[in-house]
DNA sequence: GTTTCGATATCGGTT
DNA sequence: AACCGATGTCGAAAC
């Protein structure tokens, strides 16, 4: 995985390493050490001298970590051309995207480490409990909204967006659904609303409206009274203790459901 | 900046310098080679073997990135307690949060390096061209947004959310303002029509609305006019070239302007 | 602690 | 290329 490395490299040696690694096609580089580091874009930033990461992917992402948080200090996602420069005795990296138009300008100060990765292709992560994993399930079997709900379409195009889940009740009702994977909130509720109107509007005079989530805010709980719309608890994961039967079926059949819904 | 590093270790070897560093305060910890993922938790994920990095902050963040995206793998936005342990000859990470629970857990298949850095605090980030930003600027300058408009107030709370900028025009009319620092989409101008619908209702029967951005989408702008509200044309930042005289004094008085509004 | 909203959001899908 | 919506969104401020 290593493919060169560098420790306390002074300028000229930072240099040469990048000008080497930044040729190479594939390489992961990460470099360790007091930088400063100036954005300009959508907005701006400049973050004084201190110990920072810069990680630079094969797929051309760059991102530089401060010793806080998730999220990097700077980070450029599709870096469209690199320049290395130097300015005042120092190593100068400068990565461009061209839309939108930005540029992150790292200076390296002092270098603790240099390297440069080789990484095999990944191995697939496969996600579960996403909403769309959700909507594939309760199109499958509605009745865990419902008692007798008939599905008629999946993301009904509706003005701008698409109805989650389009549906008509064992009284002939038609039925909007709108899935949240998360605790819903009055986003939500006024999404389903938007949807509700103009299906009222436009095709029947009567319709229902469900927010079908694992949890409401209070507020959104409210104001779906207010607007005289539904609330139906569903989870978005199968239970991960021994209460797996509290939700039977929900992800029982879910293998097919994915085949059957492509 | 590196308190210890290690190349190629064995199980062993990847344990002993882990069970040590873990107990560092202060650690920021990277490790390099192949590895399998797992998370659970909000919702929940399998990642094959492959070739990540996973950095441990002193803060007790965690992520674990593959060669792609700005985006880690998996991570955890707070470990509260992290477990060492081994599973069939190899050494497993176990970081877990409280609230929501959640679990990463990562066996380590093959290691090309692991690092110990210390980092100094980090040097402050300064941030231009925020919404906030924007607000303050407009805020103490009005005139931008129309001639004769006259501040009433700022994060003015109506229901649900704050009313960015509220204020009266030249003719005595209530005005409402809405700012993105980015293209306006069709929420925003959601969010505007909620805000004068309420303002409609429990202020003053003649409210105007304001979409303020730097642009708006097509359907956006659409649906804009079909509600009868209104856009202005307003910049985060100042332009990066020698056209800073096309909106002449937005951020003149930055420096006052942050002061008066605190 | 809950809720809300902004973000250089990023990311993927669809038109 | 624009647009739209989900995200394990994260993160901070207001309440």
């Amino acid at each position: 995985m290593i493919a060169a490395q560098l420790f306390q490299p002074d300028a000229l040696e930072l240099q040469e390493f990048l000008r080497e690694q930044l040729l190479e096609p594939g390489r992961w580089l990460q470099i360790g050490g007091e930088m400063e580091v100036v954005y300009v874009g959508r907005a701006a930033s400049t973050a004084d001298a201190g110990d920072y990461l810069l990680m630079l992917k094969p797929d051309r992402t760059l991102q530089i970590h401060a010793a806080k948080g998730i999220k990097p200090l700077n980070w450029q996602p599709q870096v469209d051309s690199l320049e290395l420069l130097e300015d005042d005795g120092r190593v100068v990296l400068v990565a461009e995207r061209a839309r939108p138009q930005e540029i992150v300008r790292v200076a390296f100060l002092e270098t603790a480490f240099a390297l440069a990765l080789t990484a095999r292709d990944e191995g697939g992560l496969v996600l579960h409990g996403s909403e769309a994993e959700m909507q594939r399930s309760l199109a499958a079997h509605p009745e865990l909204i419902e008692v007798g709900l008939e599905l008629l379409d999946v993301e009904l195009p509706v003005g701008v967006g698409g109805v989650d889940l389009y549906a008509r009740d064992q009284h002939g009702r038609i039925v909007v659904v709108e899935l949240k994977r998360g605790r819903a909130t009055h986003e939500a509720v006024h999404q389903l609303e938007r949807y509700v109107n103009r299906i009222r509007d436009t095709v029947a005079d009567e319709v229902r409206g469900i927010l079908a989530a694992p949890e409401v805010t209070a507020p959104a709980r409210t104001r779906l009274e207010e607007l005289g719309l539904e609330f139906c608890e569903v989870t978005a994961l199968p239970e991960l203790d021994d209460e797996r039967d509290a939700q039977p079926g929900l992800f029982a059949g879910r293998d097919e459901d994915d085949h059957s819904a492509r």
